[in-house]
DNA sequence: TTTGTTGCAAAACGTTTGCAGCCTC
DNA sequence: GAGGCTGCAAACGTTTTGCAACAAA
């Protein structure tokens, strides 16, 4: 286990006995196998990567990614047309996506300045944890499509 | 019709000559009343809301709120947990949504420096037509759950 | 012991597809 | 007249749900 991990582990212990839920192995094991996971992932392929090690059902998988992203453990986007797509948001850089119209292509970028503009917008009634950003357009191979 | 539909229609004609897409008095009416909706309606809303003007079926409703996207004449989003939603794009002020991560509550907003920062931003490779922002968190009413 | 959580299978949901017939070009 | 577009219904893939069994508290 990475040490990146051991924090993500405390994190979801204290939600958990926060909110008095149950410490099922299944949900540590889940976690633990989203954080050595890099990029996006959807529910299906992770269900599918945890058979030869920590067997659960499809139906946990998505309980237990509802709960984590509840948690503030993962992300999940809906990137059109596409089953959810998740990915873990500690250690993680905040990043934005752009995404062809065409093909479908994503790409994940970085900006200081949208971050810093996004960031220091507040609200009076809304407590705002995290963002998404998908720019749309074509890519290199559509551009003429 | 109000004048602004007058040259959507326009648009939307211009863009199926150069593609040679036929001029089909369903794309013109699913069109018409796209643009007499104030913010956002998913495919099923304005399938029933079609029903005692022009009758269309659902199949062409998903046909063409796919076509006018690419035309570049409605935004899909595809907000967490419910069906896509849509809005038309021209005449429509840029903004952005917050998304209550509890309730589903969402909200459009505005914000110069945000825009100017995205709008700013360009590609080596990437084309960008339009962009999604959506800030998640949780709203006065969800504050404490 | 209580009851939240799991696995399984069936169901639900939004969306897509196949096909015959229609209507734009 | 040719073939793109439509309506219909069936199919699809993802996600949710009901329920009995299990296990955390």
């Amino acid at each position: 286990m990475k040490e990146e991990n051991i924090s993500v582990t405390n994190i979801l212990t204290d939600y958990l006995n926060r909110r008095k839920y149950r410490k099922t192995p299944e949900r540590y094991a889940i976690l633990d196998k989203i954080y050595s996971i890099d990029g996006h992932f959807d529910a299906e392929g992770l269900y599918e990567s945890m058979q030869n090690e920590y067997r659960v059902s499809l139906a946990t998988i998505y309980n237990t990614l509802d709960l984590l992203s509840n948690a503030g453990l993962v992300i999940k986007h809906q990137f059109d047309g596409f089953s959810a797509q998740y990915e873990k948001s500690i250690g993680t850089h905040i990043h934005n996506h752009s995404v062809c119209i065409i093909c479908g292509a994503i790409k994940e970028f970085t900006d200081k300045k949208i971050k810093k503009a996004i960031q220091a917008k507040e609200f009076a009634n809304f407590q705002s944890t995290h963002y998404s950003l998908y720019i749309y357009g074509k890519c290199k191979k559509c551009r003429n499509k």
